[in-house]
DNA sequence: TTGGGCAAAATTGTAGGACAATTTTGCCCA
DNA sequence: TGGGCAAAATTGTCCTACAATTTTGCCCAA
């Protein structure tokens, strides 16, 4: 017979632990090392270097860095080989184009799922996790709870589609880029926002507030980058 | 040592036509060959029948599956290889879900992007190309001149992230699960209104137009499967 | 000193062999 | 008919090899 379905995994924020394939090993391995900052954007990456680096074969590292083309992590330009992909001022504009409608359709649809009857419990426990991590200074701790809070909507929202497309916006690329220490308090209101409606499951309110939420992101790295009017092009 | 190896398949529509890669070949062949029903949702891809087809090496049939699988033209099970994506209703739904912000969005970009000095030119011709191709019944080239249309709104949009991501919405699965014969002059209209919007330059207008054409998409596609309910879970 | 230019080194692109792990197939038998 | 098992097919992975291309480093002349 043909094909069963599997369970497409959400992609890039996925932590350790799943029997990973070796190319999964050097994908993830570059995912979160971004989010760690053990690369940074720009930063070139060397095939054999990955290679030996995660003890795989270079052909192995090659699919992965396929996949993290494919999903704008990485720029490729031939026979000159891969880089974490760095953003213009203008393209960290279209990226939060694009992140305000997601967002607002993501938070839409956990809405929409939370009626249907899905599981609130994942959502919840997100929350009081983000709560508890913004109360610290711990930005890891936040950013951890951040993940959790935005699986868990996609879980609620229940389109594979989500699933797959959301996290292959840019915004981890953003994030690595504008590392502003900041305002994990005001952030913690947006996602508490986005949270209640979803709960609620008010699907107008919760579309609102998640679009409200990049704007203000939006906001804060314009500010940022007048602050700072270092850099990129 | 060993003679240049020329592919068993013809050129593409889609793509650079120049200076292609192996893997390359493979991913867009496999992009073609679905719109030109080549390959079907459901259908197995085996590496090495591939490699003989495009006549590349199985690590580069093996690169190409990877970008497909991340742009989510093909499912892939550890062990059991790649199918072309299947979805169920419900994922098609989905598929339209963001397909109507998305589409919206671009819109809006492009309208922008014309207002702000962009290429006029491109759409113009794109327009025309569709007015030709809907007065006939060659679906094949109607679909050729919707592709134009679509590149030539995202070049206008000049929105990198709109580039990438639009065109890894699964649309094309859509399409190729639904091949109504459908209604080429309705969608024309379609087309042609968000046309004039974006070369007019009113964003608002542009945006709404695309969402609309998204949502008569969605109507028509519920009203095939009402018709024929054959199939899918 | 500086710039040009060229050879060497590094790196990517690609093919193909080998073999383990796993799934699929096909056949035999109760 | 159904179960079960061995064979075949297929994927996952590493390796080597070499061509194509870019990058580096050095030498020499202005």
């Amino acid at each position: 017979m043909m094909f069963p379905q599997h369970p497409t995994e959400a992609a890039s924020t996925i932590g350790p632990g799943c029997a990973r394939s070796a190319a999964d090993a050097v994908f993830y391995g570059v995912v979160n090392g971004l989010e760690a900052q053990r690369f940074v954007p720009g930063q070139r990456l060397v095939e054999v270097d990955l290679a030996r680096q995660f003890g795989v074969g270079r052909n192995s590292v090659r699919e992965a860095l396929q996949r993290l083309a494919a999903d704008g992590i990485v720029d490729t330009v031939r026979h000159r080989g891969v880089a974490i992909k760095s953003l213009t001022v203008q393209q960290t504009l279209d990226v939060l184009d694009v992140a305000e409608r997601m967002t607002g359709l993501l938070a839409r649809s956990a809405a929409r799922g939370i009626r249907s009857g899905k599981a609130v419990q994942p959502i919840d426990l997100a929350l009081g996790q983000l709560h508890t991590a913004g109360q610290g200074q711990d930005s890891e701790a936040f950013a951890r709870a951040r993940r959790t809070f935005y699986r868990a909507l996609l879980e609620a929202s229940g389109s594979l589609e989500l699933q797959r497309l959301f996290p292959s916006i840019q915004m981890p690329i953003v994030y690595a880029q504008h590392r502003f220490s900041a305002r994990q308090q005001l952030r913690l209101q947006d996602y508490s926002a986005m949270g209640r409606a979803v709960l609620d499951g008010d699907v107008d309110a919760a579309d609102a507030a998640g679009m409200q939420h990049v704007r203000k992101v939006r906001a804060e790295i314009l500010r940022h980058i007048a602050a700072d009017p270092g850099d990129r092009a």
